[in-house]
RNA sequence: GUCCCGUUCGUCUAGCCUGGCCUAGGACUCCAGAUUUUCAUUCUGGCAACAGGGGUUCGAAUCCCCUACGGGAUACCA
C-alpha cells in the first residue's frame, strides 16, 4: 500500500496564472482542463500565482482571474483564499526558496554567475546570426569566466544574473502526454536566466522550484510552454526531483485564425458573465475546444465531464472559437433550466425592466412571463427587452405591428368590439391588481393538450375558445384576426401565443390596448 | 534562419495508436419540409470534409516519406 502509494502519488495539479491580466479564454481552458485532469484523478487542484513580473501584475488582474473562474466552476483545494499546507502560493512570497535552490545549484556547479550586460548579449547574439548559426541565444561567454575576470566586473560595479548550465547537445526524449513522443537537442536552447540580481526569479526556474514544492505530477499548459518544458525537465534532473507528466496544448485561435490575445476585451471571462452568458454554457464549450465528450454528444455537465476525462485525449490540433457555437449552447442550457432557477439568475439583467414590486408580490406571473420567453433567448439579458410589452404605459409599436394593424381595413372595428367582449368575461384582473390564484392555476406557455385546471379566471385556453366564438360571430377569419390583436397587445409580431398573451396581461389592459389601437 | 507541433464538412469534433465494420458519424451554421395564430421550440430531410503527391499493403482517413499551408518556440515576459 505504501509502495504503491510511492509509485501513483496523489495526483496534484495546478492551475498557474500571472495576474498580468484578465482571465481569457485561453487560460480558462488551461485551468478547466487541469482543473478536470485532478477531479478526474482523484487528485488535488491548486492554484499558484505567478507575480514575479512585478511590472505588470496587479491585485486587479487577480482578482478578475480568482472571479473568472469560480464563475466557471472551477474550484480549487489550495492556494489564494484556500490555504493549503504547501505555499505560500504567491511566488513573491517564496524568495528565500529559490534563493536556497539556487545556492544548492550554484554548488553542484548547474548554475553559473553572468555578468554580461544586455548590449553584451545582444552583441553576441548579432554575431551567432552572422555565422549563420542555426541557433541564435546567448552565447555562454561567461560559462568558464575566471576568478579575475569575475572580480574585474564585480570592481565595475556589475551585478549577476545566475544562469543555468544546459548540457551542449544532448538529445532529450520525451514523453508529452499530448503531443507524445518528442527528440529535442538542447542546442537548441542556451543558457537560460534563472534569478536576477535582485533575487527575483524567472519563470521556468520559479516554476519549477515550486513545482517540486508543491508536489506538482501533472501539468497541461500552453504548447508556447514546449521548449520551457525541456529546461524544466533539466532543472528537476539537476535539483534531483522527478518531473511531472507535462501535456502541452494548442492555443485556441480566434475567428481570424489568429492567437486570442488578452486585449481581446471579449476574451475575458467575466465579460461573458456580464453579457448574460450561462457559466455552465460558456464551460461546456470551452472544454469542446479541442477535446471531445464523445463521439454524438457535446452537451454534458461538469460531473459527467469529470467522469471520462483523460489528458491523452486532448486534440493536437488548434480550435477556433466559434460564438455562434456558444450562444446555441447557452439558449440550450437556458432551455434546460427550471423557470424560477432562470427568474433568479437572470434577475440583474432584469431590474430594469421589470418592476421591484413584480418581484415581491407577482412571482408566479413572472416566472409564467418568463417561462413564455425561455425558448426565445439565448442569454439571460436577452429576457428584460423581450418583457417591455408587459409593462409598456404607452406601447411602442414596431414596423412589422403597424403593418398588421393596418392591413385590414376593418381592424379597428374588430379590436373595438373584441375589447367589449372581453370585458365582460372571466379573465384575469390585470398587474399590478392581485391575480394569483390564476397565475398560480395556470402554467405557461401553455400546451395544447394540458388539462385544464379548475379556475374561477379564464386560462389561455378558456381565452381561445372565447376568441374562436367570437370571431365565428363577427364572420372574420382567425386567421386575419389574430395579427392586428397581438400587434395591439404586444406591439410586435413575434412572441408567446397569443392567448398566453392575453392572459398575462389580464382583461383591463388587454381591453384598453385594444380600444387604443382602434382608435388609431 | 533553426527547431517543434499540426492539417477530417465553413466551424467544433468522432474515427487514426490496435489498417478492412468509413459509400467517413455527431454537433453548430445554412437550406427545404412538417407542426403552428406570429416568432421561437420541436421533428424530418438536405448541402458539406479525410490538404496535395508518392509509397507500403489484397486493402489506408488510419502506417511511412516528401511538398504545401497553418501554429508555436527561439527574452534579465509568463
Amino acid at each position: 500500500m505504501v509502495l504503491a502509494r510511492m509509485i501513483h502519488p496523489t495526483p496534484r495539479l495546478r492551475f498557474a496564472p500571472s495576474p498580468t491580466g484578465p482571465l481569457h479564454l485561453g487560460g480558462a481552458r488551461t485551468a478547466l482542463y487541469n482543473w478536470a485532469a485532478a477531479r478526474a484523478m482523484g487528485g488535488t487542484f491548486l492554484l499558484r500565482i505567478e507575480d514575479t513580473d512585478q511590472a505588470r501584475s496587479t491585485e486587479a488582474s487577480l482578482k478578475i482571474i480568482l472571479a473568472g473562474l469560480r464563475w466557471l466552476g472551477i474550484d480549487w483545494d489550495e492556494g489564494p483564499e484556500a490555504g493549503g499546507a504547501h505555499g505560500p502560493y504567491f511566488q513573491m512570497q517564496r524568495l528565500d526558496l529559490y534563493r536556497k535552490a539556487a545556492d544548492q545549484l550554484l554548488a553542484t556547479g548547474h548554475a553559473y554567475h553572468c555578468f554580461c550586460t544586455p548590449e553584451e548579449i545582444e552583441a553576441g547574439r548579432k554575431e551567432m546570426e552572422a555565422q549563420k548559426a542555426g541557433f541564435v541565444g546567448y552565447n555562454g561567454r561567461c560559462r568558464t569566466i575566471g576568478a579575475d575576470q569575475r572580480a574585474a566586473f564585480e570592481r565595475e560595479g556589475r551585478r549577476p544574473n545566475l544562469r543555468f548550465r544546459m548540457p551542449e547537445a544532448r538529445v532529450m526524449k520525451v514523453h508529452d502526454l499530448v503531443r507524445g513522443d518528442v527528440e529535442v537537442n538542447t542546442r537548441e536552447l542556451d543558457d537560460w536566466v534563472m534569478l536576477r540580481p535582485d533575487g527575483v526569479p524567472l519563470y521556468n526556474f520559479a516554476c519549477v522550484v515550486d513545482d517540486i514544492g508543491m508536489r506538482i505530477t501533472h501539468v497541461v499548459r500552453g504548447e508556447e510552454h514546449f521548449l520551457n518544458g525541456i529546461k524544466q525537465r533539466l532543472l528537476f534532473e539537476a535539483l534531483g526531483a522527478e518531473c511531472p507528466q507535462y501535456a502541452h496544448i494548442p492555443l485556441i485561435l480566434n475567428k481570424e485564425g489568429k492567437k486570442l490575445s488578452k486585449r481581446d476585451a471579449d476574451t475575458n471571462m467575466l465579460d461573458y458573465r456580464d453579457k448574460g452568458f450561462p457559466a455552465e454554457a460558456v464551460f461546456n464549450y470551452i472544454a469542446l475546444l479541442g477535446w471531445g465528450f464523445s463521439g454524438d454528444r457535446d452537451l454534458f455537465t461538469r460531473e459527467e465531464m469529470v467522469q471520462v476525462f483523460r489528458i491523452e485525449n486532448i486534440g493536437k490540433a488548434g480550435a477556433k472559437f466559434d460564438e455562434e457555437k456558444l450562444r446555441w449552447m447557452c439558449g440550450e442550457y437556458i432551455r434546460r433550466m427550471p423557470v424560477d432557477q432562470l427568474a433568479a439568475r437572470a434577475r440583474p439583467w432584469l431590474e430594469s425592466a421589470v418592476p421591484a414590486d413584480v418581484w415581491t408580490h407577482h412571482p408566479r406571473w413572472l416566472a409564467n412571463a418568463i417561462a413564455c420567453y425561455q425558448e426565445r433567448v439565448q442569454l439571460f439579458s436577452e429576457l428584460g427587452p423581450r418583457l417591455g410589452w408587459l409593462f409598456a404605459d404607452r406601447l411602442q409599436v414596431d414596423e412589422a405591428a403597424q403593418k398588421n394593424l393596418a392591413k385590414e381595413p376593418a381592424a379597428p372595428t374588430w379590436l373595438a368590439n373584441f375589447a367589449d367582449e372581453l370585458a365582460g368575461s372571466a379573465m384575469p384582473p390585470s398587474w399590478p391588481a392581485d391575480r394569483a390564484e390564476a397565475d398560480a392555476a395556470f402554467a405557461l406557455p401553455s400546451r395544447k393538450d394540458a388539462p385544464v385546471p379548475e379556475c374561477r379566471w379564464l386560462g389561455p385556453a378558456g381565452i381561445e375558445a372565447l376568441t374562436r366564438a367570437f370571431t365565428d360571430r363577427i364572420g372574420v377569419k382567425f386567421g386575419s384576426f389574430v395579427h392586428p390583436v397581438r400587434a395591439a397587445l404586444t406591439g410586435t409580431d413575434k412572441g408567446p401565443g397569443l392567448f398566453d398573451v392575453l392572459f398575462l396581461l389580464g382583461r383591463d389592459t388587454c381591453v384598453q390596448r385594444l380600444r387604443a389601437a382602434a382608435a388609431g
